[in-house]
DNA sequence: AGGTTGATGTCAGTGCCTGACATCAACCAC
DNA sequence: GTGGTTGATGTCAGGCACTGACATCAACCT
């Protein structure tokens, strides 16, 4: 006999983004989360360290697919590949979630703590990338460079992956847009009128 | 006669980053604050949106800086060159306050809730400044890349300058990561070991 | 059989933040 | 000047996020 159904964390994972959804976050509160779900509010904050958290925990998977990526890539390479190399192995972790995503992200957008956490998680990634790229003998300022640049083509590419109508796969966008930042960064004039 | 003491603002946005820096931001409520300069927690409340933002109220300024510089740059300038344009013409409104932005600094990297707000403002900066392209006919995703090179300058930057013995000026230190980031996006490899 | 573990529940409490209403000096209109 | 208005502040009640301390009890181990 069981005494709780398993997949805690799950569960509410599940219930809060759902319930953020159909009513908004702020409207929601943790207690409503824990007990559409068979659980008090307490044991929601010993699966989740805030209610915000609940919907970014997984991110961690991200951040090390992209340090793993940075120091997979060969020795030798110029930053700028390192990142498109890390930028293509990693996308294929949101390929398939382009709905989930942009269900998630309707609720980020639209509430101002979770637009905080969101940044807090990427500066987070930026910081591991810059902390790889230096692994590789990339010195400062150029590995926190480097890690910047990663980083916002990645955000760049996935908020356009998931506007309205964009059919394109993650890392495609994410190629088309390193390569625009590029020519920016060479561009001596702007395109004519 | 005076029937209230005038400055409410200040006064609070003086006392709470005192008492942030002597005994820690989670240690510090926000009757405490108000109480230090003889007002009541209703009050605070009524100066500054919540606990964090008595640190940041202040960004407006240097935003409309960067917006207005961006906006003032010859027509037919490269993006890049708006941006080092920009980053010259604020300096100036920091360069006087180094020892408060290194006392405001280490606060704020000491505690996530500040790291998150101080997050968000760069982000707000950022879409403001992609909207001030935008407005000069730069089209996106060129405009989002030219603000976001913009702030990532002005930030990285930023943590050097404020870095214990650095003595250049943050007009220099921008200078000097915006070429470092222009060979970045150039170099085909890194430099020999 | 008995002890341990670990996820959960219960309860009390703190601090952030808000809405509603009261106060009262300064200011303005006539 | 009398009287009404304004606006910054105080007071009070309350909701919700989050935490520490302690209890519970099935599953598991010895």
């Amino acid at each position: 006999m069981v005494r709780w159904e398993p997949g805690a964390t799950d569960r509410l994972r599940v219930a809060a983004l759902e319930l953020y959804v159909q009513q908004g976050y702020e409207q929601t509160t943790v207690g409503e989360i824990a007990k559409s779900v068979g659980l008090t509010e307490r044991t929601f904050f010993r699966h989740f360290a805030d209610k915000r958290e609940v919907l970014f925990d997984g991110e961690d998977l991200l951040q090390h697919a992209f340090v793993a990526a940075v120091a997979a890539a060969p020795p030798g390479s110029a930053p700028l590949e390192v990142v498109a190399a890390a930028l293509a192995s990693t996308a294929q972790h949101l390929e398939e979630r382009r709905p989930w995503s942009r269900k998630r992200n309707q609720v980020i957008a639209a509430n101002q703590p979770l637009k905080e956490r969101e940044l807090l998680k990427l500066a987070s990634l930026t910081a591991a990338i810059a902390e790889a790229f230096r692994q590789r003998g990339v010195p400062d300022p150029a590995a926190a460079l480097a890690a910047e640049t990663c980083v916002t083509v990645f955000a760049v590419a996935f908020g356009q992956w998931i506007a309205d109508g964009e059919t394109r796969s993650l890392a495609t966008v994410e190629r088309d847009i390193l390569a625009e930042f590029k020519q920016l960064m060479t561009a001596l004039e702007t395109a004519e009128p």
